[in-house]
Formats: structure tokens, C-alpha cells, sequence
DNA sequence: TCGGCAGCTTGATATAGGTCAATTCATGAC
DNA sequence: GTCATGAATTGACCTATATCAAGCTGCCGA
């Protein structure tokens, strides 16, 4: 499960290290290791503090909230190639959510304080690192609007359009993970969610288990008023 | 209203700026400006790209979000000294925000591409950007689990809780500004913060005008249930 | 093949919070 | 001082969404 890093092949492709000397990514890799972990795995808790800046290679983590009460729900879901939450890290500060893995993934970790190192000497890797950070900070403004601005069916039916773009099927979209935790995502109950998944089939929507037809995009639009700056581009 | 900096003297002493060289600095600011602005100013329109990256000198600017049928809300207050949303300049996409100006302030503008080029120069400024891009990021979650995972009754007991131990009283708030906007940036009405503001009379709170006093801080918090992994650190 | 979950949907009901409207309060202009 | 304006409060009402409670469906393991 834990496996040292004997050849650097695989990180060197990593776009994240990509621009940086030979010589400080080297540096960067002496310590690091490479974790291939399974289906279900939490990488850290929320409240930990970061001893590890983890890359993700292949794969995706999803990142929860929870409150005191116990509930929980899905803040973002972060993709290859990109770095896990380095707001906790060169902050060193406790990490305000917990990191699950959604699908069998990998994980270059490099040690926090190695990596703020890194990140100072390295104006390449400082650039990569504000790049992730920048947009993931735009990610939750996007969503904050989301929240703060829209009805349920409106958070819904963009969400089925955004999907649908992104994946490069304009007539359907096939929801990423289960319905309740897309309803947490869109903050509201997965009975909401469900109802109005269903109230949207009045508006050229047709729910077929995980996979979700757009029968008439146009009117699907009319009715959630999609806004590009809520919606995640299609980028 | 638009000066040219004859003296480097105030930004020397701009945090943001400490570090740097004093040649790296002058490269900077050679076509910066100084802009001192009266209150209500609009910095930037929400869907503009960014021109300057925004250094905050003094004061503070609101960031607001609008949707497509006009409705306008608080998302977050930016206070000297801090860079205004540097994740749009970096990223040289367009602003997701609107910032107003909710007292006479001074910003320094920098142009966005002198900005960015600086940023990739110079590790101190790199360094002083991540480090912005991360506080804010981490503000973004925290908001972000208030508004899913609270009740509107938790969000403004621990808001008045968060504002009196930032503003050192423990015995009292005073609201920044009004309460229709706070209500907004609580993800909420004006009716239902007044309402919420009224309720909590009942446990240890006595609002009078914009300042809320604290009677009863333990039952307060037990009726609000402050959580330090969403409320601002008092940091 | 048969449980037996886990996830989802659906219905009935409750309620938090929104909307609309009227009133008070505070502020600043004149 | 009075008036005008904008903010805040308060009340009555309503509706969007949560909650609670069954069923349903598909899937996995024995």
C-alpha cells in the first residue's frame, strides 16, 4: 500500500511538477511516497493538522463537511491532476474538511514542511500552486452563489446542464456518484433532490436511474436559469 | 482621486509587500497607483476581467454576488492589508464578484499582468500571494459549511459570537454594517435575521440597535452550538 | 433462490423561513 | 423644527423544503 518512489517516471509527467528543474523535483521526491489506496478510504480527518501535501496522480478525492451533530455533506469533489486541498498545508493550519476516496486512486505525498519549502524556493512550483489554489478558491465562490441565490430547482437543473456539458453529451448526463450525495453537494435533502429531479420532467427532463436525459435543453434552461458566473465552465 | 506614488514610503510598509527587494519592489510600483476612494465606490463589476490586481492600503472592500434577476449579497469583507480577490487577476478570469467600497479606503493598482509577471519573479511576493489565496479559500469553506450545515438560528448566534471575540468585547457586538446586508451574507433576510436577532433573547442576547450585548455567553453558545472549524478563528 | 441491505422514491405532514404589507425609527436636508 | 428617505421591526400569511414514515428496487452474499 505504501510503496517508495524507485522511479520518478510516473511523478515526472505530473503537470503540477512539470516546468520545475530536474534537480528540485528530485529534491522534491526524495521523501515522497506514492499510495494507491482503495474504494472508501479517509485520507484525513477534518481538524487534523496536514503532515503530508497529497498530489493526486490518478483518480479523485471528495472533500466532506461535517458539523457537530454529525451530519455530513460533500463540499467538492477534487480530479487528477490537481493537489489536495494546499490551503491546509502552506498554512499548516487544520484541515476544515475530511478527505474520502471515492474510486481506487493515487496519491503522491510529500511531506508538508518539505513541500512549503519547496513551494518558496521553487518560483515554478510557487506558480502551480497558485494556480490550484486560485481556482479551487473560485470553485467555492461559485458555490456560495450557488447557495445563497438560487431555489433548489435552479441548483438542480444547472447542475444537470453543467454535468451534461462536461461531459460532452449535450442530450443526457450521467450523475458522478449517488443521488444523496449530490443532494448534500447542492445543499438540501436527498427527498428534495429527488422531488425535484422529478418536477423537472415538466421542463423536457427525463431521470433514468443514474443517468438523467435532457429531452429539451432549451426549456430545461428556461426553467433554471443558468448564469456563468455560478456554473461551473465548461473549462 | 488618481495619484501617481511620487513616494514609495506608505507601500514600503505594506506586509504584502515586505520582503521583497528594494529593486524588486521599485519594479512594481513603477506604474502603480494610488487610488484613495470615498465610500460606495464600485471597484469592479462582477463578470469584468481584472485590469489591476487591488492592494488594500486602508479601509476594506465588499465583495458581493448578484444573480441574473438582480438579487445582490454580501459574500465576503476584505480588510487592509490583503490583496482584493488576487484568484481572478492570476488566473486572469473574470471577477465572480462585485467589490464596493463600505468606508473611504486607499488601493494600490497594480496592473495585472505587472502583477503576474512579479508574482512568477519574485518567491517573497509568490509567497505573500499563496498566502492570501489561502486564507481566503479557507473563509470560502467555512461559509460554505455555515450555509449547509446550520440552522439560520446557529448562524447568527455564532456570528455575533465570532464578531465579539474578534472586536475583543466578550460582552458585545457591534454590527459592522447593516443588517440587511449581514442577513445576506448569512444566507438570509432581513426579516428572518431580525426575527433570529429577537428569538435569541431568550438566550442571554439583548440587541440594542447595532450593538448586540451579550448577557449570557454560555447559553448563547449552547442555544448556537460555535464550532471552531466553521466560525472565523479569531485570528 | 432467498434474504437482506442500501439507495431511492413517494406520500403525508410539519415547520423554518420567505413574502408582503404596515409601522416605527433614525437620519439628514432644508 | 418638519419633512423625506431608507433601514429596521413586526405581524399575518404562505410556500418551499425538511422531516418522518412506508414502500420499492436492485444488488450482493450465503
Amino acid at each position: 500500500m505504501l510503496d517508495a518512489i524507485t522511479t520518478v517516471s510516473e511523478a515526472e509527467v505530473l503537470p503540477i511538477l512539470a516546468g520545475m528543474s530536474a534537480a528540485r523535483r528530485q529534491d522534491l521526491l526524495a521523501n515522497a511516497i506514492l499510495h494507491s489506496v482503495p474504494t472508501g478510504t479517509v485520507l484525513f480527518e477534518q481538524g487534523e493538522v496536514p503532515n503530508f501535501q497529497l498530489i493526486i496522480v490518478s483518480g479523485s478525492a471528495q472533500l466532506l463537511g461535517k458539523s457537530g451533530a454529525g451530519r455530513e455533506v460533500l463540499i467538492e469533489t477534487v480530479r487528477a491532476p490537481d493537489l489536495i486541498i494546499p490551503a491546509a498545508v502552506v498554512s499548516g493550519a487544520p484541515y476544515l474538511m475530511q478527505a474520502r476516496v471515492p474510486e481506487p486512486s493515487r496519491f503522491l505525498l510529500v511531506q508538508a514542511d518539505v513541500f512549503r519549502d519547496a513551494a518558496a524556493a521553487d518560483p515554478v512550483l510557487a506558480q502551480a500552486v497558485i494556480g490550484s489554489l486560485a481556482t479551487q478558491f473560485r470553485r467555492m465562490v461559485r458555490q456560495i452563489k450557488n447557495l445563497k441565490l438560487r431555489t433548489t430547482t435552479e441548483r438542480v437543473g444547472c447542475y444537470v446542464l453543467a454535468l451534461s456539458a462536461r461531459q460532452g453529451t449535450p442530450d443526457r448526463a450521467v450523475l458522478p456518484y449517488e443521488k444523496t450525495l449530490i443532494a448534500s453537494e447542492l445543499g438540501m435533502t436527498r427527498e428534495s433532490f429527488s422531488r425535484t429531479l422529478a418536477s423537472l420532467e415538466n421542463s423536457g427532463l427525463q431521470v433514468e436511474g443514474q443517468t438523467i436525459l435532457i429531452r429539451d435543453a432549451r426549456s430545461l434552461a428556461a426553467a433554471c436559469h443558468p448564469d456563468p458566473l455560478i456554473d461551473d465552465s465548461p473549462l
